[in-house]
DNA sequence: GCCGTTTTCGGCCCGACTGTTTTCAGTCG
């Protein structure tokens, strides 16, 4: 874990131990912030805090900064250790609870004096809980379910597991006859790595109907909530689905509120708060002419400037309309101030794929059937990838096998002249960092990608060394999935990706987007990161089955979410100018 | 705790739903 990730989990727990100890809300907000910029935060800040640059950071004043400082050269925080001595552990537990805040976990612990969440549980169970004032059964009995939520579900989701049940709820709904317009919204939009919920936007003028299908849907396991305009449930699977319905004529406002992020809200709020403007799932406003009294009673007061579009609503902000994966506060209300928004890579820009792999190794489709499905998919070329020797658990092909399918792969791409068909091999990067190929066979092959599939235990330096080895090897035109990670189920393995992207650079290597929805690895961070420092990028999408050439999908939004256009990419080349690329450094 | 093309002090984004209350606090997104 990077030590900017490491610095904003600690600076979040700060933030949630102080508002257990009703510290001034905004205090705690600015510890908020900061764990929130550190998360996106391309540099290294240990870079940063040898500048003397740490105050430039927005959110970072005198005592952040220095309690950065502190961490970097102690590894400590003393006031998180304060913290953690005088905040009882089960506050924190309890705050877990969905329905469970600061303020009730609090009472809760004053008033039972628990010390555990069996305690808790216990509690309900003997009707401790509801007897207090401000609690009820209802309350009591919900507080029990949380419980046993918490114990359950991690409620962190892959792309690829919320996007079915979200495209089956959106097709229910877009088929009624009362719903206008619908979309996505929230990190599933912006397209985010990965997601607590699923939000949806209606714009409909009979919100009833389509609030009465919603929470009635198959697909739910349990209604959480059921308003007019708002509504959440949980499915069968506990994943968390929340609907809001407005009027037709402010769908817009209200699509880019519930887009958030909640970070690019508050600055973009902010903003047009010192030009009196008021911005709200109703609309832009126009407040200059209002008193305090006629603001606060109607969201809708003052004159508004826009909210059918999102587009509207951005124009009454003097901004151009900004792709939804970059709404994250990093930089891109900055950018369409100036006009300098990126144009952003879109899935049409891609001319081919060159990480597949065959039934010659671990994949499941022959490779005519490879083939067919690239040119399906309007795609130019392919590379055909497999596995190497020494990955023997997935087919690797040993020297005889992979000339044999070099032969067969040079014949393919004589028989198909709409479709380039490219040699090539996935290479496995031994733990030395040489490759499971001599080089002679190596120099044969079009396209190399080298990848870790083994040993993912060895120390940072020791991994990095590893990587950087094999990139020194004239024929490694990239490297494959870069940090191993498998969302929910294997942490990335230990590697300072900042010196990797670094050999990249020197050695003309390119590093992989792997679009596989477990993998989305490099990052959108590592990838702004690569991009920034001079690596070329390749989008792939590893594939194994039928159907996962649609992964593409996927990579393309996190190049996005990296700032990145079609020029960044290598495979939006055509066939032969992508070659000349990949073979620069074999010159 | 941070911040300033209205401020170095006095602000700091906005609204819906729930459950418990007789008008609202707490939680959530």
């Amino acid at each position: 874990m990077s030590v900017n990730v490491q610095l904003a989990a600690l600076f979040s727990e700060i933030a949630l131990l102080l508002e257990l100890q009703e510290s001034n809300p905004f205090r705690i907000r600015a510890w908020q912030r900061v764990a929130q910029v550190l998360e996106s935060f391309e540099e290294d800040i240990a870079h940063r805090a040898e500048e003397g640059t740490l105050l430039d950071i927005p959110g970072v004043g005198k005592d952040l900064s220095a309690t950065i400082q502190e961490f970097l050269e102690t590894g400590t925080i003393t006031e998180l250790f304060d913290l953690r001595a005088s905040v009882p552990p089960v506050l924190v537990q309890m705050t877990a609870i969905p329905g469970l805040g600061p303020k009730k976990a609090l009472k809760l612990y004053q008033e039972l004096g628990l010390e555990s969440l069996d305690e808790l549980a216990a509690a309900c169970t003997g009707g401790a809980v509801a007897a207090l004032t401000g609690f009820g059964e209802k309350s009591q009995q919900n507080i029990l379910k949380g419980i046993d939520f918490v114990r359950r579900i991690s409620g962190i989701w892959s792309l690829g597991q919320v996007l079915p049940a979200a495209d089956v709820m959106l097709k229910s709904l877009g088929g009624l006859k009362e719903v206008e317009k619908i979309s996505i919204a929230g990190s599933l939009r912006r397209m985010k790595e990965t997601v607590g919920d699923v939000d949806i936007v209606v714009g409909s003028r009979a919100p009833e109907p389509v609030m009465d299908a919603f929470t009635s849907h198959q697909l739910v396991g349990e209604v959480l909530a059921h308003g007019t305009t708002k509504s959440s449930i949980r499915t069968h699977d506990d994943l968390q689905m929340d609907l809001r319905v407005v009027p037709p004529g402010v769908f817009g406002a209200a699509l880019m509120h519930f887009t958030g992020s909640k970070e690019h809200n508050i600055r973009l709020r902010e903003m047009a708060t010192r030009k009196d403007i008021r911005i709200n799932e109703y609309g832009i406003f126009d407040v200059s002419d209002l008193t305090a009294g006629e603001k606060k009673g109607d969201p809708e007061a003052g004159r508004r400037l826009g909210a059918a579009t999102e587009e509207a609503c951005f124009k009454a902000l003097d901004l151009p309309w900004i792709p939804p994966e970059l709404r994250e506060d990093t930089g891109e209300i900055r950018a369409a101030l100036d006009g300098t928004l990126p144009e952003l890579i879109e899935l049409e820009d891609i001319r081919g794929e060159i990480h597949a792999h065959t039934d010659a190794s671990d994949g499941h489709l022959t490779l005519e059937e490879l083939i067919g499905a690239v040119r399906e998919r309007g795609l130019s070329y392919i590379a055909i990838t497999d596995h190497s020797r020494s990955l023997t658990i997935a087919g690797g092909l040993d020297l005889d096998r992979m000339k044999w399918q070099i032969d067969r792969v040079r014949e393919a791409d004589a028989r198909h002249p709409d479709i380039r068909v490219f040699t090539g091999s996935e290479v496995d990067i031994l733990k030395d960092g040489t490759l499971d190929y001599p080089d002679d066979l190596l120099a044969e092959l079009d396209i190399v990608i080298a990848s870790i599939h083994s040993r993912f235990g060895m120390s940072g330096e020791e991994q990095t060394k590893r990587i950087c080895e094999a990139m020194e090897n004239p024929y490694v035109g990239v490297i494959g999935h870069l940090t191993g990670r498998m969302l929910g189920e294997r942490d990335a393995y230990d590697l300072d990706v900042e010196q990797v992207i670094e050999t990249a650079v020197g050695t003309r290597t390119a590093l992989e987007i792997n679009a596989h929805p477990k993998r989305l690895d490099l990052n959108d961070r590592h990838a702004r990161m690569a991009h920034k420092a001079g690596a070329g990028i390749v989008i792939c999408t590893d594939t194994h089955r039928s159907g996962h050439l649609d992964f593409m999908r996927f990579g393309v939004k996190v190049a996005r979410r990296a700032w990145l256009g079609p020029a960044d990419i290598l495979n939006t080349l055509e066939a032969d100018a992508l070659l000349d690329e990949l073979h620069r450094k074999r010159e």
